[in-house]
DNA sequence: AGCACGCCGACT
DNA sequence: GTCGGCGTGCTC
């Protein structure tokens, strides 16, 4: 048992007190755990769950340590741990994840920690699960026997849950209670469930010299129990699940646990039936689709180290495992593993975190690494392990530009004729096409033709989406939405509103009008009621039931069709309007990962890509297959002006119900500013989304030398500064949207 | 974030 | 005379 801290006597009766700190895992505005005394004969250590007051209200809370720093609570505030929880102790090395994560957010401590908590977990008793089976010698006397009775009689030969045999005889699970209270069942005590065991002893798929070496050096990282980043990179199909799968089953023989982090997990049907076909079995999933009686489990599960395998989004970076060997980052580069509100964090960053404060090493898989990871293995912090080649042989698609100034589609149209003849082309020979454009909806803007009024959201600065498949238009901000209206709600004029620019239901209508024999499915998130429905329509675009297919990003990620020979990028200049930062950087990953989908078999694929702007040196590096080429373009245009990663950049976004006050106490923090040589900072200037659900918006960014530590210069400068009313302040180190 | 306390309008 | 509006302020 440690030592707990103590403190001088109690004034009262002379008596020492312990105390420990306790973490509470609630949007409290407090940086740190806070300070209970420990009653006597209560023995708490670090890890501990216990039940501790907080005001009126009874919290749970982690014993986070016995640290005798010096944070002075007044003694007669300090209240009483109310008991000890029964629950897997959370361990030192997350413990410190969450430290580390408060601080370098510049979070509440109890935010990070909430994400490290699954309440009902803690909180709840497992249920008993309970069987019923017929007893040998039922009571004779005394007991009615109906016809539903009856029926449970004959079902219950082996022992059921009360639902299951409810269901086999027709009648209610209250049937089958009353029949064992009247003793004609006998209760029996069930196991707990288990998760499903990952079969080790199949053997894994022959892999290429390239594909065995990069698996060796990653096993021998997981055997070696040490941290190690590992960069997996290699292009579209070279296969590098197969090859991550080898050093998965080096942890899971060892008797440890393993995490898998990906994008966006209601979208990976195909990775779970990858992980099956290897492993016999699907893993122990951790995302928001996961029912709450599943996700109690799931996590019981992770901490008491029966999950072996868990696959998740980035929420899964905070589950309590017991015994980690490996944790796994696969399309490393993608976006959606920032989280952009509420605790703004990087999961690949602080997956490298946890790894090394874990002490295990950490795969990262991308056929586009991010800017950032390329210059740690540049810095010689990553170690990179290239898979050369498409697996089985099967070419690289070529990358065509169609410029549309010199061939432009038809009036009214966005599809340019080079496009089409291709698509024709793949039609005829029965292939599939696939048309990408990433933007939901049919209209991006609609506006009046006879008085140009132009629908906007009443409670953002943006514009209002019309997704004709639904009658409506819609804000892509804030979720606000109204019917299209007959007549022009300023003028009053009919017929008179236009849609302008394509989104992919527009498309969908040309190419309609254009193929009308070709089988077409749209993929879009607007249109496709959630993963279920999206994994059905992938299968039917696999089994061939679908000839084109006009999508957004969501077909982008990780599905393969062998029949599809030909991509059309509809706006490949979308991406780089508006030229943040990484514009560049996420219109290569983004197209890069489009053009992967067109001919994965013996098909060459053809992609072609419209513009206006054909000499876009993103573009010509994809036309080039140059991806070197693209990299160090990028890098040298980073390096020049200090950006990311080579650079740091921090946001501080203030929000008020009126602009006036964001916008005074923007200027206030601007007033105390640091300013070196190393850092400044820009602003305060209107977001770039001015007003989101009706709140205004205003941003400084700070720009420093990668050598500065930005989350103490944001705590210096931060500290002051107290929002008063509506005014609220977020602050957002490494962001990645400019918003 | 909760949940207090705290001063000003329409109700049994 | 009370119930209740949500404006500041505190929680080890």
């Amino acid at each position: 048992m440690p030592e707990h801290r103590t403190r001088p006597a109690c004034v009262a009766c002379g008596e020492e007190i312990r105390t420990v700190r306790v973490g509470l895992p609630s949007n409290l505005p407090f940086a740190g755990p806070l300070t209970y005394a420990v009653p006597e004969g209560l023995e708490l250590a670090p890890g501990d769950w216990v039940e501790a007051p907080l005001g009126k209200r009874a919290m749970v809370g982690v014993v986070w340590d016995d640290a005798a720093e010096a944070d002075a609570v007044d003694p007669a505030k300090l209240k009483s741990v109310a008991a000890r929880l029964n629950a897997p102790r959370m361990h030192e090395p997350l413990r410190r994840v969450v430290d580390w994560v408060a601080a370098y957010t510049l979070s509440p401590h109890g935010a990070v920690l909430r994400m490290a908590v699954h309440l009902p977990a803690i909180s709840q008793p497992e249920a008993v699960r309970v069987a019923f089976r017929a007893v040998a010698d039922p009571p004779q006397d005394g007991v009615r026997m109906t016809a539903a009775r009856m029926r449970v009689l004959a079902a219950a030969a082996e022992p059921q849950s009360a639902q299951a045999l409810a269901d086999m005889a027709e009648t209610s699970a209250a049937v089958v209670r009353g029949m064992a209270d009247a003793g004609l069942l006998a209760r029996v005590a069930v196991a707990p469930e288990l998760p499903p065991s990952p079969d080790l002893s199949r053997p894994g798929p022959a892999l290429s010299e390239a594909q065995n070496a990069a698996a060796a050096l990653l096993t021998s990282a997981v055997e070696a129990r040490r941290f190690q980043v590992d960069v997996l990179d290699g292009v579209t199909g070279s296969g590098k699940t197969e090859v991550y799968f080898e050093a998965v089953a080096a942890a899971l023989r060892a008797g440890g646990q393993v995490l898998v982090l990906l994008p966006e997990i209601a979208l990976t049907a195909q990775w779970l039936d990858r992980f099956q076909q290897r492993f016999g079995v699907y893993p122990t999933a951790w995302h928001s689709e996961v029912s709450p009686p599943q996700r109690r489990r799931n996590w019981r599960w992770v901490a008491e180290g029966a999950a072996r395998i868990v696959v998740g989004a980035r929420s899964a970076l905070f589950l309590p495992f017991r015994d980690l060997r490996l944790i796994v980052v696969d399309e490393e580069h993608d976006q959606a593993f920032k989280q952009e509100d509420g605790v703004r964090y990087h999961a690949r960053d602080i997956a490298i975190v946890r790894a090394q404060t874990e002490g295990v090493p950490i795969c990262l898989a991308s056929a586009t690494p991010s800017l950032e990871t390329v210059a740690n293995v540049e810095r010689g912090r990553f170690r990179r392990l290239t898979l050369p080649q498409r697996h089985g042989g099967a070419a690289l698609p070529t990358v065509e530009i169609c410029d549309l100034v010199e061939t432009p589609p038809p009036r009214g149209q966005w599809i340019a004729p080079p496009l089409a003849d291709a698509v024709s082309q793949a039609l005829a020979e029965g292939e599939q096409a696939l048309l990408f454009l990433n933007r939901r909806g049919y209209a991006p803007l609609t506006l009046c033709r006879t008085c140009g009024h132009r629908f906007a959201c009443p409670s953002c600065s943006a514009w209002l989406v019309e997704h004709r498949y639904t009658g409506r238009l819609q804000c892509h901000h804030c979720g606000h939405q109204e019917r299209v209206p007959a007549e022009c709600p300023t003028c009053n004029a009919t017929d008179s509103l236009a849609a302008c620019g394509p989104g992919v239901e527009r498309i969908a209508e040309e190419v309609a009008g254009r193929w009308p024999e070709a089988r077409v499915a749209v993929m879009s998130s607007d249109l496709l009621s959630g993963p279920a429905a999206v994994r059905e329509l992938i299968e039917s675009i696999g089994r061939h039931e679908v000839d084109l297919i006009v999508g957004t990003q969501l077909i982008a990620k990780g599905h393969h069709f062998p029949m599809l020979t030909v991509v059309g990028v509809v706006d490949a200049d979308l991406g780089l309007a508006g030229g943040d930062l990484r514009a560049s950087e996420r219109t290569f990953q983004l197209l890069t990962q489009v053009s992967g989908r067109a001919g994965r078999a013996e098909r060459p694929g053809r992609v072609l890509l419209q513009t206006v702007e054909p000499q876009q040196p993103v573009l010509q590096a994809l036309v080039a297959g140059d991806r070197d080429a693209f990299y160090q373009a990028e890098q040298a245009a980073r390096q020049d002006a200090g950006m990311p990663p080579y650079g740091r950049l921090a946001a501080v976004i203030v929000s008020a119900s009126d602009l006036g006050a964001a916008m005074e106490f923007g200027q206030q923090l601007a007033a105390t500013a640091p300013y070196s040589q190393d850092i400044r900072v820009l602003g305060p200037a209107p977001a770039p989304l001015a007003l989101v659900r009706g709140r205004h918006r205003v941003r400084l960014l700070l720009h420093a030398k990668r050598s500065v530590n930005v989350p103490a210069a944001l705590r210096a400068w931060l500290a002051g500064a107290k929002p008063t009313g509506s005014v609220r302040m977020a602050v957002d180190v490494d962001p990645y949207s400019f918003l």
